[in-house]
RNA sequence: CGGGGUGUAGCGCAGCCAGGUAGCGCACCUGAAUGGGGUUCAGGUGGUCGACGGUUCGAAUCCGUCCACCCCGACCA
């Protein structure tokens, strides 16, 4: 390709509003175009990555047995209503009706349409495992996109989903992508960590995420310094510790005037923050909830939400606890009636804590439960956080950002149940068919990518998802046979099976140093009157600062020699 | 949805407070010189000033309503 025909042009100024890196320099190097909010064109680079990351992950998606097929963005709302997933995405899925008012949605995901065909072809055992795929326009309407790529509304996916007999069965198949997965970041030139993840709005049981670590990510991870957990601070749990072993003490009611936090309640009666009970308001889908949890601890709103089954879930304001007849600042499980009461796990094992006493001014030493509190649920709702100790070994737990590149879900069967999908097995018995998904967004891949590979002067595309390979870059001058000697490169090269992209415009060397440097293509060859002196044009890899002059009558070798190093370079897992 | 911000040429911005012929830089076109890290000079093209309404002799500018986009949060794969 010839920049001068090269639909798409760079630019030196950029939107003010962009801040995020990947956004800044997709833009700047004309890849790609904001149509509307969360949605973009891609120009011609930005979709030869694109394609390139599609055929990597298409590649090992067939290596793994999978069989790609296409299914429609458009469906009927009525296939989503029979999961209620219609309700578990809200707001998020795009509705509309057509001429003769059907509703129909924008695919957000298709477990519902693929669960539904491979129903009509799954008879028998004898037809599983299967894996189905394809890369295919998914739609969400999202709060707040942002950050260029990273958060869009309309977007590339490739959506794997597995069926299989039983929970074994699941969990080859589960463990098969896992593999394909962290072949596909390895191959992009992405490191990625494995960590576990919450399955929102998806649904099923394990659920894992493959981070791209980076301080801007959007989502924050827990990890141990010592042993291999990782986790979604969403997910990520922590030990607790086991209480004190003292004998419980009668209950005993202070006054404490103006004291309403946990930290001046702390200095106030001398007791340690984790020798309170903190009382938190929720409203679940219009009811109140009572959170109840260790004072050091703060509430993880996901997994509550995910115990109570709500749909929406917010603090409560001032008037929804007034209207519980519940004083802030001195609220209580003790002595609480008729609101649903979530105990976190933290409180059990401990002794002798001190509590809102759900009047004015006052609280209460010595609080124990179940004694002086009962709970409708008792589970795990806290946060994980850096510092604490870690669930599975008992190492420092840290915290850092990631982006997430890929998710994957074991679902069960509880969308086959609710569509049909079952097989007879050997004894003829119909059984639900187990099912996992496995999602990768492209379009996020391809601005991870950029996000980990740049620097002030622009992209450094790994060589496996880089537009081109080679980028050509003549300093013309008349009359010194640059031209000449470029344009014959060129199509020798072009027709050895390189994939080159020549700047031939009349710039100033600065104008094509400065965007071969923003373009990120990996290898540049420059070709100038002085190079010629010697017979030679000068290679230089984009990720290094030297470059070094090879005879023009070894330019192919030497060029075949560095991708081969580039496609091969497979960087370890984090 | 709550808070904050921005809409003037493809991009970056000034002009608005104090109403009176819409400007600058980049990009683009023409010409000349230059030629290894955004080179210089000269001459050009391009704008319903986000939309609608109001005030006024006159609105980019004042007032109102709406819309779009960005950031933080809520929320969300």
């Amino acid at each position: 390709m010839r920049i001068s025909r090269l639909f798409g042009r760079t630019q030196r100024e950029i939107p003010a509003e962009a801040d995020t890196v990947s956004h800044r320099l997709l833009l700047k190097a004309g890849m790609i175009y904001q149509v509307a909010s969360g949605i973009y064109s891609y120009l011609p680079l930005a979709l030869r990555a694109l394609r390139k990351i599609e055929n990597i992950i298409r590649d090992e998606m067939d290596a793994a047995g999978g069989q790609e097929l296409m299914m429609p963005v458009l469906q009927p709302l009525e296939l989503w209503q029979q999961t209620g997933r219609d309700q578990a995405f809200g707001e998020g899925l795009f509705v509309l009706n057509d001429r003769r008012d059907r509703r129909l949605c924008l695919g957000p995901t298709h477990e519902e349409v693929v669960t539904r065909l491979a129903s009509q072809y799954i008879k028998s055992y004898r037809d599983l495992p299967l894996l189905l795929y394809q890369i295919q326009t998914k739609f969400r309407d999202e709060p707040r996109p942002r950050a260029g790529l990273l958060r869009v509304r309309e977007f590339t996916m490739k959506d794997l989903y597995s069926f299989d007999i039983d929970e074994k069965g699941l969990d080859l198949s589960y463990n098969k992508m896992l593999k394909a997965y962290q072949r596909i970041y390895a191959r992009c030139g992405l490191p990625a960590l494995f960590v576990e993840a919450d399955s929102g709005a998806i649904g099923g049981k394990d659920s894992h995420e493959f981070m791209v670590i980076m301080d801007t990510g959007e989502d924050e991870i827990i990890y141990c310094s010592h042993c291999q957990y990782a986790a979604n601070s969403e997910k990520a749990c922590c030990a607790k510790g086991k209480g004190g072993g003292e004998a419980p003490l009668p209950l005993e009611e202070v006054a404490t005037p103006g004291v309403t936090t946990i930290s001046d309640l702390s200095d106030f009666l001398k007791v340690s923050p984790d020798h309170i009970i903190k009382a938190v308001f929720y409203a679940a889908d219009g009811d109140l909830v009572f959170a109840v949890i260790r004072g050091d601890l703060e509430v993880n709103e996901v997994k509550l939400k995910n115990i109570l089954k709500c749909v929406e879930l917010h603090l409560a304001d001032e008037e929804e606890i007034r209207r519980a007849g519940v004083i802030a600042g001195f609220a209580s499980p003790v002595g609480l009636l008729n609101i649903k009461t979530v105990v976190d796990d933290s409180v059990i094992p401990g002794v002798n804590f001190v509590a809102g006493a759900n009047s004015p001014e006052t609280h209460l030493k010595n609080v124990n439960y179940p004694r002086d509190f009962g709970s409708d649920v008792t589970a795990d709702i806290a946060r994980a956080c850096a510092g604490e100790q870690c669930p599975k070994c008992g190492g420092k737990l840290l915290a850092t950002h990631g982006i997430e590149v890929g998710h994957i879900f074991k679902l069960g069967t509880f969308l086959s149940k609710k569509l049909g999908a079952f097989y007879a097995d050997p004894d003829g018995i119909d059984r639900p068919v187990v099912m996992g998904c496995y999602g990768i967004g492209i379009g996020r891949l391809l601005a991870a990518a950029v996000e980990q590979n740049h620097d002030d002067q622009g992209i450094i595309w790994p060589l496996p998802i880089a537009p081109y390979q080679v980028h050509l870059c003549p300093l013309y001058r008349e009359n010194t046979g640059v031209a000449e000697t470029a344009e014959k490169l060129y199509s020798e090269l072009v027709s050895a099976g390189f994939e080159v992209l020549m700047d031939d415009r009349q710039e100033s060397p600065g104008v094509k140093f400065n965007d071969a440097d923003l373009l990120g293509i990996p290898i540049r060859v420059t070709v100038s009157q002085r190079t010629l002196k010697q017979d030679s044009v000068e290679v230089k890899k984009r990720s290094e600062k030297e470059s070094q002059l090879v005879p023009l009558a070894e330019i192919a070798g030497k060029l075949w020699e560095l991708i081969d190093e580039g496609m091969s370079a497979l960087p370890n897992q984090v």
